[in-house]
DNA sequence: TGACTCATGTCAGCATTCTGACATAGGTTG
DNA sequence: CAACCTATGTCAGAATGCTGACATGAGTCA
């Protein structure tokens, strides 16, 4: 049906399939999320924080995938409302290292839950062997399109 | 470190993987559409219509993975700018049937190349065989989040 | 036919994310 | 030391996408 060489099938084309899967996780996880007032975004940044305490605006942005600018504004509005701390003064260079309230660990927990059970939906149909696939060619990608290794 | 049950780790988390993948696929596309004037959504609503000509705005907006209001906006100003034509009135029902202008598609053509040349290189460190595993394992993700078999 | 349900197009308001810009801290190099 | 480069935090404005809401057309069913 009209693809003589004119364009990018989409039916076959990976890219695409990629963006269809990881709107679909998105979607997803914003619904699981919604019930408890967090977006994926506000997740993923309380994740991080409760793995890697400490971490700054700037390194919290490159973890979630968005920019060090609109990472700034979720964390004022997470501070304002509880979640996390900041310091006043950056103890060494401009850096403000953040953490978790109390609050915040409460609220994380119950996401975490939520989150996991649309983890374990979503590799429910793969096999063990697909997983390991599935992470390994996944990380080809991205290191092919940072890189930009065309082969040539 | 500090990963004791508690919380997903983002490190192993396929989940978290794709959406990486993503972020860096979509990055790797804005790029290279931007000297076009196109970002990824116009574009992807541009192929959609040299593919399948006709395609209403609700039926555009599903295959962009946007909602139908979104669409709208961005079919309205494809339409100002005279990449795009929509019919006064619906021919049946209220559907608009919408059709690429000949100077859509000769943007279409050139973002096209653009876009190609990312795909490319993405699948560049890939053998064939992974790329049909990356088929099957997504389209396999994306069929269990959607219909939500949690293997119960 | 009339009531009901569903999908569609569209408007309005809001939320989120982005780009652009600026000042500042730290490291590097002449 | 001074010039330079990079990274960071932050503000402002614009672009983009979403939810809520409404009216309308088509199909279904009693």
């Amino acid at each position: 049906m009209s693809q003589d060489g004119v364009g990018v099938d989409l039916e076959t084309s990976l890219g695409y399939l990629l963006k269809e899967a990881s709107s679909t996780l998105r979607a997803a996880m914003e619904e699981v999320l919604r019930p408890l007032g967090l977006s994926v975004t506000r997740y993923a940044c309380l994740e991080l924080l409760a793995q890697r305490p400490g971490l700054s605006n700037s390194e919290l942005a490159r973890g979630a995938f968005v920019t060090r600018q609109s990472m700034n504004v979720l964390l004022q509005a997470l501070e304002r409302e509880g979640y996390v701390t900041r310091p006043a003064e950056a103890p060494v260079g401009k850096v403000l290292p953040t953490r978790l309230t109390p609050r915040g660990r409460r609220s994380l927990e119950k996401a975490t839950v939520a989150v996991r059970s649309v983890e374990v939906r979503m590799l429910a149909g793969m096999t063990e062997t697909e997983q390991s696939d599935a992470f390994r060619i996944l990380r080809r990608m991205i290191h092919s399109l940072r890189d930009g290794n065309d082969g040539s």
